[in-house]
DNA sequence: TCTCAAATCTAACGAATTGTAACACCTGCA
DNA sequence: TGCAGGTGTTACAATTCGTTAGATTTGAGA
């Protein structure tokens, strides 16, 4: 569970295996599938990162399939169709999907719009390199954590990474697989590790009681949320 | 909340018209820019949730704007180009953008998918939501259930996901299959003895009498009620 | 009422996930 | 060269949560 995973869904059996070849290329874990059942058996079991999607399937309505997965599962859904219609894009992302590519497609786009997904979009925030929140000051410029009363702790440039995605998506589930998109990460095989212990120092850094963290908190099996009120500037 | 701002940065008029119109129709606000001279002066000033940034610009490199919009600001930047490669496109989110959108483009296709990137900045979790029930508070914020005494217990991901939906409907019956509905609807063989498990656990936290439930009720072959007097807040 | 099968409860187990201390390997610098 | 701090890796501890299995409860029918 280190490589973030992506489902495949579609009927043609060459394009499921180029996709796949593709996109474990780019050092994603991924599972084809050619019908609706089996995707939604499998889906049952784990939860991918990503769900690519072919709109027309022979035994489910794809839209359907498309708004349910985004609504319940929060999955990241792109969809890739062979319907080019502006009105069948509109209608697709309006349901929930937060992609629409069209085939033929070239595998190189896919990939990339995939990492954009998985990079997430974050919302704006303002300019300036500190951000305040539950007391603590955090300047990026300087690699500062300042304390309510003025202490200052230094953070290093790995802690910031984590920080800085923290803090420009407070209180949002960030998955590990975003993180990892997010903060470069070599597709190590053990890059899990790493990612907790960055965590498990920015948490001492917080003054984080162990047993019962107030700011990062843990979801198993999904990931973290950072529960700060954050204001940037 | 103020709607969400907009800016649009294309050397052609009627494009900057075009795109204004449409989503000021949306719903959005929008401030137009023929340079990436004035673009820049207004965004030193305000932060957009959005940029539309048409690449082929005469007094800047697009492709650094777009880098630096994305590292710097954060916000959610969307490349609008008459550039069809597939090579600027790949580059182009590379580089940090969140779509790329391709000349001519079909405004109802722009909205749609500005509403696909601001939706995915959703908080997963809103901020100090709690909820009182027969002297018990739950916060779902920071998954601790609180006393009359004052007394905190923590409760993890999976237990609130049960908590909650007894919370959003009581004293109404809620039946298993409702249930494994809600709870991600791995429809497993045993998921209902993993419900019934993660309903034991809640009940122990809740203090309850095994013989004697005054919250979680059990209704032999159909499900469960939840008896508190619940107010959100 | 009594009996029994189905439904439910829960203690205990274990697989998967996460936390973190300790170590190793860098890099930059005096 | 030696030192200091940063960072990934390893190893093991702790936690979460589904599963299992046996006990208990329920309600229909005898």
């Amino acid at each position: 569970m280190s490589k973030p995973l992506i489902f495949i869904l579609d009927d043609e059996p060459e394009i499921r295996s180029l996709l796949s070849d593709v996109l474990q290329e780019a050092g994603y874990d991924t599972q084809s599938f050619g019908r609706a059942a089996s995707f939604e058996i499998a889906l049952a079991q784990r939860t991918p990162d990503v769900c690519l999607v072919d709109l027309s399937l022979p035994d489910t309505d794809g839209l359907t399939l498309v708004h349910r997965l985004a609504l319940e599962k929060g999955a990241v859904v792109i969809i890739i169709s062979g319907r080019a219609q502006v009105q069948d894009r509109v209608t697709g992302l309006e349901l929930g999907a937060d992609d629409y590519i069209i085939k033929p497609f070239d595998p190189a786009e896919v990939v990339a719009r995939i990492r954009a997904r998985l990079r997430g979009a974050r919302p704006a925030i303002q300019s300036g390199m500190t951000a305040r929140f539950n007391g603590w000051t955090a300047h990026f410029d300087r690699y500062m954590l300042e304390d309510e009363s003025g202490a200052q702790t230094p953070f290093s440039h790995a802690e910031s990474e984590v920080l800085r995605l923290f803090l420009e998506a407070p209180k949002r589930l960030i998955s590990r697989a975003q993180m990892q998109e997010s903060l470069g990460a070599t597709a190590s095989e053990s890059f899990d590790r790493a990612m907790d212990v960055r965590i498990s120092r920015l948490r001492t850094k917080l003054r984080e009681d162990p047993k019962n963290p107030q700011l990062i908190k843990t979801i198993y099996g999904a990931g973290y949320i950072f529960l700060g009120d954050v204001s940037w500037g």
